[in-house]
DNA sequence: ATATAACTTGTTATAATATAACACTTTTAT
DNA sequence: ATAAAAGTGTTATATTATAACAAGTTATAT
């Protein structure tokens, strides 16, 4: 893992993708960083790439967009689960130890295991349900 | 799922995909189609929309690409989980019941379970092992 | 303290991926 | 036979992401 310290850029992108509600896209970090001097997709794209290597943010790689992580430990940078609403959009990082731990552990059927994963669960969130 | 009734575009897609050695991109594919008359970028990812809902492909989201679908029987559109190579970058789609069993009947903390998924898992093939 | 390497930033331009909108044709169901 | 639904062709444009290069900043070793 990578030293967690952040550069300038990595903190202003960082307070914006918090800020956020739910997975937000580049081009909208872009457009709000505007007022912190920050101005072409460039600057944008390599701190969001910093950003989710040293495991401050994820890629909903379905949506194109960013989300913080919300797993304070932070050791999962590169084991992911994700459940999506594909009614209201509404993103939530899955942290749990059951899954986590038979993903790690899975074996495929010529008995390799995976170092990284990334699962994304979609359905109907219990508020959209009800 | 829909009917597996392919229209003439369809067709001429999947055999491009299905000749790839490997995940094929949506402007590689348009290239290749050319030669039967298709000309525009619409007509490439109408069909390819069209063949994931018919489970005839995969999209890999991880790589922008699809790739065509090695289960024979085809239930699986949306439960999907493939393994990438790193290195090679080669793509091999994962059919593993036990795998499939623990996502589909997976609870989260709220308790919720979800129909559909996509399971992506990174690291080295045994090739590149090798 | 100073050289130098590593990292970070700013900038312009462009590449790569994907969809909107609309007119028209073909297929399907009644 | 007709209407509805699905599929096609086309142009234009939107969205997402990276290449390339010059300049500034920070960290480290001597």
């Amino acid at each position: 893992m990578k030293s967690q310290k952040l550069s300038k850029n990595e903190k202003v992108v960082l307070e914006v993708v918090k800020k956020s509600t739910g997975p937000i896209k580049a081009y909208t970090i872009l457009s709000d960083v505007k007022k912190n001097g920050l101005k072409a997709p460039p600057q944008v794209y390599r701190a969001l790439d910093k950003l989710i290597k040293k495991g401050k943010i994820h890629r909903i790689e379905s949506k194109n967009a960013y989300l913080d992580c919300q797993n304070s430990k932070c050791k999962t940078s590169s084991k992911t689960a994700f459940s999506i609403c594909q009614r209201c959009e509404k993103v939530t990082e899955i942290l749990n130890t059951k899954l986590s731990k038979f993903l790690s552990s899975f074996k495929d059927d010529a008995g390799e295991e995976y170092l990284e994963y990334n699962l994304e669960f979609y359905g109907i969130c219990k508020n959209c349900k009800s």
